[in-house]
DNA sequence: CTGAAAGCGCTTACAG
DNA sequence: CTGAAAGCGCTTACAG
């Protein structure tokens, strides 16, 4: 038996007898012999790497709509989708250049939370590296390769849910930031509010310092004129600010206003009371992305863009009243 | 000249002459050169990336002593630390197999708080790969490739600060968890109240559900026969949960209580009140790690263990009555 | 201080 | 379906 005969079955490439191929894996499995990953890479000219770039700065105090939790769970589930598909997971820092890049030898990259025009994707594209991206880069509209979650479907999902439980009018807690992400859930919000002919509250609140911008924003709806019924805040970092702000302003949540958030995570799940929040299922959304960048590189057939449905999950702060 | 001089002179080994040298370095920064990776590890037996294992499980609710702020800053300055000096970090699911480890061709890892006898270190170790912690083995008193924080120091720095804003007693909220920060930390709060023959208070908390444990064992402290002055939560996971309760009972921050926490986190810096914190600095530990592994790889000479210094915070939760 | 040559462990045309 | 041989781009003894 050739080196090229095992190297065949090993890679599932020519022809090789079944028995043969068998007798390989049989002994492969029993010396637990892997592939030399440089000797490969040299050869073939893949790394069998891929790199992800978080929007989580080095800075303390981050720009970040989604939560801690979700970036975590994201990069946890990413590095072991890869290391089941026998890939290694690079943590690509921030400030990744391109040269520090091609010093690296990844073979593709994934970039969380793209703002228009991201220059991540740039970079990875200068390099002519396959680029999956997690929600959409709006300022590339050509580009479907992403997974993203029905932003709009989402939106709407919660405004029915607030609708049913008996809320009038909902506000909504948008973060000032232009990911697709949040530019399409606040479309979406104003298409319902028009198809109701409700008043359409968007209140524009500031990332940082995320939480007391929320708590002045939503105690300026609870103590004004005509308070809304429900308040929708889309980002995790908002969750606190809102529920301290009902507190302070003597609304008990969920009999006078109630509350929603449009990612899940801790501060909405222990929150007091716990609120209602939609689980953006970080762990999905990081396998498809992965199993797309991997589609890609193989040359196998994916389905692009792929989406990755929320559940609602409700709790007190929405409970019928 | 011929490709030896240029890899002496990249690699900074034999003896090249400084004028050649210097030629050389002219024309990489010109083209921006960067040696085959691949090329590299297949003669060298080095890769050039070094594995991180976070003590983070992929289940929604994980066990996480430490914030999610601490983790995620640390992988982050990890990876930045790593990509600095041209190496790559990867991130390495819980369920790490031998095998699978192999295949990825790391040259070292960081293990992020290991219990006693820490599996994933038991898992490089059979590798003969070395392997930094980042907060120490119990179970390996031989084991000196760690960096931690000073846990007995801090915690008296911060049962000194109470003391000095007038607490009389002081209770901890400990994790039920072997990690050798929290097991450190108790016994340092125990010689501390020894010493000045005040009561000892120690409440051991479960992890998992984190708030609702906080919440209930505060909840008993401060409406119990004789409640402490001040309440030092250990874990972040804590934090809320002592805040809500002591609002719930109706004990006013700082006024009636003092509270404490022993990792800075956002549910520390948010909170209502905002509260008193250790910053463990994750970023220094994170660099700290990254050095220490790769002068254990390079063979340079380095200080092991290391220690980081952390800082005490101090917010309106034991602002001076 | 410099250079010619071997070789790391694979994959891949290519010939059979 | 199988095998002999080249070669990926470096680093490293070794000779000069």
């Amino acid at each position: 038996m050739s080196v090229t005969t095992v190297s065949h079955a090993l890679n599932d490439k020519g022809r090789v007898d079944p028995a043969t191929r068998e007798r390989i894996a049989e002994v492969v499995a029993r010396l637990g012999y892997r592939a030399n990953r440089h000797a490969r890479g040299l050869r073939s000219g893949r790394s069998g790497a891929v790199g992800l770039l978080l929007p989580v700065s080095v800075d303390a105090r981050n720009d970040e709509v989604l939560s801690l939790d979700f970036y975590l769970k994201l990069a946890s589930v990413a590095a072991a989708t890869a290391f089941d598909r026998e890939q290694a997971l690079l943590l690509l820092p921030p400030a990744t250049t391109k040269t520090g890049l091609r010093g690296l030898a990844v073979d593709g990259g994934i970039v969380v939370d793209p703002s228009p025009m991201d220059p991540r994707v740039t970079l990875l594209r200068d390099l002519d590296l396959p680029v999956v991206t997690v929600e959409r880069d709006l300022g590339r509209p050509g580009h479907r390769w992403y997974v993203a979650t029905e932003a709009e479907a989402n939106t709407r999902q919660v405004l029915d849910h607030l609708a049913e439980r008996g809320a009038r009018s909902v506000a909504m807690l948008a973060p000032r930031s232009d990911w697709g992400w949040v530019t399409q859930s606040v479309a979406a919000y104003r298409s319902w509010v028009a198809e109701r002919g409700l008043p359409e509250l968007v209140v524009p609140v500031a990332m940082r310092p995320g939480e007391q911008s929320a708590f002045d924003a939503t105690r300026r709806l609870l103590t004004g004129g005509s308070p809304p019924g429900a308040v929708f805040v889309l980002a995790a970092r908002f969750v606190r600010g809102a529920l301290r702000a009902a507190r302070v302003a003597g609304c008990r949540v969920p009999a006078d206003v109630l509350l929603a958030a449009g990612v899940d995570c801790a501060d909405a799940r222990d929150g007091d009371p716990p609120m209602t929040a939609l689980d953006l299922h970080p762990e999905l959304q990081a396998r498809a992305a992965v199993e797309m960048l991997l589609g890609l590189l193989d040359g196998t057939p994916v389905t692009a863009p792929a989406y990755v449905t929320a559940t609602l999950r409700v709790r007190a702060s929405t409970a019928a009243r």
